[in-house]
DNA sequence: TATTGTTATACTCTATAACTATA
DNA sequence: TATAGTTATAGAGTATAACAATA
């Protein structure tokens, strides 16, 4: 009965990943308040630190109606992190791009993120780490659609 | 450049956590979409399946404000899925128990989620596998608050 | 015709603050 | 005083359908 065995008693690996997901989800949402954002308006901004992006493009890669966008983008505006540039190539589009407040904000957020979920893993082997890694990376590469586009 | 060695070029350990946990959360929203229901109101009928559950303690096990859940159990009562029925021991408050049409939903939503997500793990070797879950449990079993108390 | 983005609408989710009733 | 639950309010997130402008 003591801790060690308490967790050898391990969960289906259904199970810990649903349990995981709502942990990293947390995580995510504790950072996002700390900065004083809602999760989802730092999602966006995290979407747009590797360049500006389209609308339907946002939508493709964050799994939302471009009508749900359109709400999401203009509340991330009237906060002044991001703004709407014509696409120069496409009278219809435009792409969302950082402002200096918006790419500090989400960078640090990221950092915070990937600092604290760094953290809750130190608990493994450097080789467990790895391997937890590695087969999540597997298994992204196989089901993630996003994945292959993606960074 | 082949997909094998695209794969191999893993993520950090942080990024691959929250990108599961992205891919998670969709296999649970669709599969909630697929029976009819938003995501939380199957979470939440999912929380009743091992037993009734009272107001707070949901909040504390879902990480929701007592009168988020109040508007939560409101809706998923609306929809016949649940009841509140007075707590007999304390005359302020009441449990939140799964009808008939509830348990049903809520017992074939969460075992098409098992099923997909033990699906999704196929790509890894069974040994693989069990050490996912178990460096999954472990991290759970050091940073999940809920963890000592539910099941 | 297809695509880009928006608007209108209706729900859903969430937290804060103030409240009632019971412990 | 403390706890269980609700109400009121405000804001945020989401999808569907219909639309305008452009490709």
């Amino acid at each position: 009965m003591s801790s060690t065995t308490d967790a050898a008693s391990g969960l289906g690996v259904a199970t810990a990943l649903v349990r995981m997901s709502h942990l990293v989800q947390r995580v995510f949402a504790d950072v996002a308040r700390a900065h004083g954002l809602p999760p989802q308006q730092l999602q966006l901004l995290c979407m747009l630190i590797d360049g500006p992006v389209g609308m339907s493009e946002l939508g493709r890669l964050m799994h939302l109606e471009r009508s749900t966008m359109t709400g999401l983008v203009d509340r991330v505006e009237k906060r002044g992190l991001v703004a709407r540039v014509p696409d120069p190539a496409d009278r219809r589009a435009c792409v969302v791009t950082l402002h200096d407040d918006g790419r500090r904000l989400a960078v640090a957020a990221h950092d915070d993120v990937t600092a604290r979920l760094e953290s809750m893993t130190r608990c493994l082997d450097p080789g467990d780490r790895a391997r937890l890694a590695s087969a999540q990376t597997r298994i992204l590469f196989e089901h993630d659609p996003a994945w292959a586009a993606g960074r």
